[in-house]
DNA sequence: ATGATTTTGGAAATCGGTTACGTAAAAGAT
DNA sequence: ATCTTTTACGTAACCGATTTCCAAAATCAT
């Protein structure tokens, strides 16, 4: 390994000298410079990045956590963040929270240890706190898809409230009289969003009452499970919005079971557009987040702000697509 | 932020034996030790990881390189992978190669830069130079399905052309008299071994010849594609082992809109066991790998590795299991 | 009680950089 | 030609740990 001293002692000059060549910070002679950076090509030298994370409390790095990365949500979300963060020459850190506050905190505090630039979080049981603590330690935040009171931090939030109006009014333009809604978990923000855009559109038919919401849990096995219950308890119901994918996917299966024909006996429409619902049998419509983008954007706004501490945060809202396919079409 | 100088002024000693002290390393008096101990907890000190790096060379992180995160297969593997990590208190980085010889180089240089403790690969483009030069640094890998003639480094590789044997004599043993079979790409360890395992059992078959194998790349699409084509080819095919679960997939879609009937008409199984076989119509037999806990297993076996330097490399292999679902069922 | 051996813990170098401060030389001003 | 300002670069402290080497103190042997 060679080091800044090689080089320094090579060049015949002080490391403080060749230093500041590297992050051309002070002056130099252009002779300086040229001799410099020749020897560093000569000795192949590379500075290294710990010790320059010592100094600098920096590490090139930035976390991403989300619930798991097991849900199809989160990987296009990822890489659409590593992209940037690559053509950066920055790591990622990928951390799994569950959701579960002991997780999140635990990753918040070795990640602060680690120097990391930055983070991007997706996650329940995110306290104010937590982010303050960030803030203070002239850590950048991009959080998605949940609002704070503060304005410390930026955060990316897709129209959740606004798709659901439009999954529900397309369910209700093709000629549903009777929806269901099968819904995320009670403290998630974006399942909250999803209900009240649904319950914008359907709460003024005097058939609707609470009844025609299951609660799920995102997963695909609950869609299953919820649409079973809503046969039972309405066995009318003749369009579903499931406020994501995976569970219209359960959703989709249960319908099949139970013998009602989708579209014609059945209308679904889903939410979140993973790749998934263009190849089920018939495909899901669904209203399409831009979860490469957000993870993108993510990536550049956090940038943007280790780049310019100074500046301030932005809350950004990013629209949502309608798509249709098969399972809704009349 | 407190250091250990700090403790070690309040406690009366010097750094030296705090660290000492901290590490179990050399003795101390049992009062010292108290002392410190105590002193630590009441400041909340915490050694700073960087500065630790700096000295040891080791960062407490371990790097996982996958083509890309978003093929369904490795965001199941990394979670595996993650939980054993997070037990144990490291961060992984998480690196999309797309498996360009590129974007692996930059990678294995970052991340020697960093003093990673270890890397778990997954990905074509990589060199024996590579491994070569990360064993000479030290750092234990772990590679998944790859063989290398080298002995430096430990594998983990799937019974991939167990599995396809089993695949398609299963397709044999249900009737199935012309048996298609969707390849992946030609430079990819897995899709040749799982080709070989189709081969061994119907070379026999006068009917085989080359055309019964199509070229997919592993995507849902290319599995659709493959499957029109093969139809032209073969419109007497009856069944299909498609080499991997997406393809399988998208084979699916193919088979519904050229009207045949799955699995009457057309059998067809595909390989890997990712959760979303489960809920398609119909739902698609499969040989399922272990994913997740190969993810579990790589992870452990580089702990391992890191901590007995010495000890020798492993090579392990994984048995399949066949999945039977309807897709197959006569 | 004295010398030999083992414990305990401190001083200082080190890991590989960055940076505040200072000085000598060069450039500019009068 | 002299004084001031600017430029170029070196010295040394520092980031926060670990570790080698060594001295003082404690324990043991005779």
């Amino acid at each position: 390994m060679t080091t800044i001293r090689d080089v320094a002692a090579k060049a015949g000059v002080s490391t403080a000298t060749v230093s500041r060549i590297i992050n051309n910070k002070g002056q130099a002679t252009p002779e300086t410079v040229a001799r410099v950076h020749a020897i560093i090509k000569e000795l192949g030298y590379k500075p290294n990045v710990v010790a320059r994370s010592l100094t600098s409390r920096k590490s090139n790095t930035i976390a991403l956590l989300v619930p798991t990365i097991s849900n199809p949500f989160f990987p296009e979300l990822a890489r659409g963040a590593e992209d940037v963060a690559n053509s950066y020459g920055l790591n990622i850190f990928l951390c799994n929270t569950d959701d579960e506050r002991e997780k999140v905190n635990n990753y918040l505090v070795s990640l602060q240890e680690r120097y990391v630039d930055g983070v991007i979080i997706n996650s329940l049981n995110l306290t104010n706190e937590d982010l303050k603590e960030l803030h203070s330690n002239g850590i950048p935040v991009v959080t998605l898809d949940r609002t704070f009171s503060t304005h410390e931090f930026s955060s990316i939030i897709v129209k959740h409230r606004i798709g659901a109006q439009v999954a529900t009014k397309h369910l209700i333009d093709i000629g549903c009289k009777r929806i269901g809604l099968i819904r995320g978990p009670e403290d998630d923000f974006t399942a909250v969003q999803r209900m009240w855009g649904y319950r914008d559109y359907v709460k003024e038919f005097d058939w609707f009452d609470q009844s025609w919401i299951a609660l799920g849990d995102f997963s695909v096995k609950s869609g299953y499970l919820c649409m079973k219950e809503l046969f039972q308890r309405h066995p009318d119901i003749d369009g579903v919005f499931a406020s994501n994918d995976l569970m219209a996917i359960g959703l989709l299966k249960a319908a099949h079971e139970w013998g009602r024909k989708v579209p014609d006996e059945l209308a679904i429409i889903g939410f979140d557009g993973i790749d998934m619902t263009q190849y089920t049998n018939p495909p899901i419509s669904t209203i399409k987040q831009p979860i490469y983008e957000m993870g993108k954007m993510a990536m550049e706004e956090l940038i943007r702000l280790s780049r310019e501490p100074e500046s301030d945060s932005r809350k950004m809202e990013l629209d949502v697509e309608l798509i249709l396919r098969e399972s809704s079409m009349r």
